[in-house]
DNA sequence: ATATAAGCATACATGCATGAATGTAAATTG
DNA sequence: CAATTTACATTCATGCATGTATGCTTATAT
């Protein structure tokens, strides 16, 4: 019984997808077996070959499928409201932990990216992506931030590079630290509050680097 | 030219520590091959194997070393001024980027930690100690913030617990960032305003989990 | 001064995951 | 309905890092 058909074929691919995932969740990348991906999706070793090359591929390939969203969140904010800049950031922000906090699937990709994985050379692929990705959304957030202080939300004086830096860092721990224990607080109902509490600093006292002007 | 005297063999305990550091930094952990780090110290695998039972033990004495500075701020704080607690936080914070910024010991540990390694069942001792760290500073940030509630310093309605994991993901994502792209912007100046930004937004608008009692 | 143990080096056996090579049967294509 | 390609399964040889065992010096203790 080899050989199905194409749709067959492709729901194979994606069998293959979602148990790499788990393994590697599991065992972390680098220990993972491709023998026990292939039992977990119920193929052998052979099957994995005939779709990615090796096991760096198909790490590639579960990342590319894990953080879609996040790049569909960026395009979608970018057509958002320009009339309050800071609001599309807000909804940026929530997004983006309200996504980590309902979908099971993206608690995997993340727990993988952040604890379960080594980024070394064989893995620059996926490392060269997030960090083409890191990029993308901190220029698109600081455009924001560049808005916010032109229509007076934020002071003049603000440092919005500084403040995107402390932004995406306050993200990147938020979901960092939540997914090794998110029976610590419920982060659907607390991810407003912690947002606007940092943005809130912003108004108040934006970051500066340099002794202000005054 | 075997058996040296018994200093020269704890410095090269040591030699083996820092190697071991490097090679976990260039090569990632379960990489690391410890051929590798038994030339970078001079020696061969036998000497590893002599002071190490094997690879984790070696990461694990690694680690230790390396986060013991963490420690000595938490006990150096706890003994600190109880008059101001936030500025309390406010300095363990800053030491802690500031330890980050200057050390490179530490920059490299970090980015093991944070970018090199997998968390995985054979690194559960290293997991379990970082663990400990992290809900004993946890705990007692979260006792100075209830001080500073008490104090008058942050609103009654605060909560404490939010706000510290608020100001702990803060704090990972700066670091776990930074260490990524050191050349981003120069964390020794930063970090002040940094810090000054989110404790400030604790003060104007404090997360709050649920609906507020008013 | 001698025995003992420390401080490594060297050699060896082992397992184990990988990648390539090959096999094969069904599904397309013409 | 042949021919060819797809979609895997199976097998094989290889390398390679590990752990252990053992050897060899030289401190150190008595």
């Amino acid at each position: 019984m080899v050989k199905k058909t194409r749709k067959a074929a492709l729901a194979t691919r994606e069998s293959l997808l979602a148990a790499a995932l788990q393994v590697f969740r599991e065992r972390g990348v680098t220990h993972t077996r491709l023998v026990d991906v292939a039992e977990r999706a119920g193929v052998t070793r052979g099957a994995i070959y005939w779709y990615f090359k090796d096991k760096a591929e198909l790490f590639q390939a579960v990342c590319d499928r894990g953080t879609m969203p996040v790049d569909a969140l960026l395009a979608e904010a970018s057509q958002a409201a320009q009339r309050d800049p800071l609001a599309t950031v807000r909804q940026l922000a929530l997004m983006a932990l309200t996504q980590l906090a309902l979908h099971a699937d993206t608690q995997a990709m993340f727990d993988v990216i952040f604890h379960k994985c080594e980024f070394t050379e064989e893995l620059a692929g996926v490392a060269a992506k997030n960090d083409a990705d890191r990029v993308s959304c901190l220029t698109h957030v600081q455009l924001l931030f560049d808005q916010a202080v032109s229509s007076g939300q934020l002071p003049r004086h603000t440092d919005t590079f500084l403040a995107t830096q402390g932004l995406h860092a306050y993200m990147v721990g938020l979901m960092h630290e939540w997914v090794l224990k998110p029976e610590a607080y419920d982060l659907n109902i607390c991810a407003a509050p912690l947002i606007d509490c940092y943005l809130s600093g912003l108004s108040v006292n934006p970051p500066v680097c340099r002794p202000l002007p005054t």
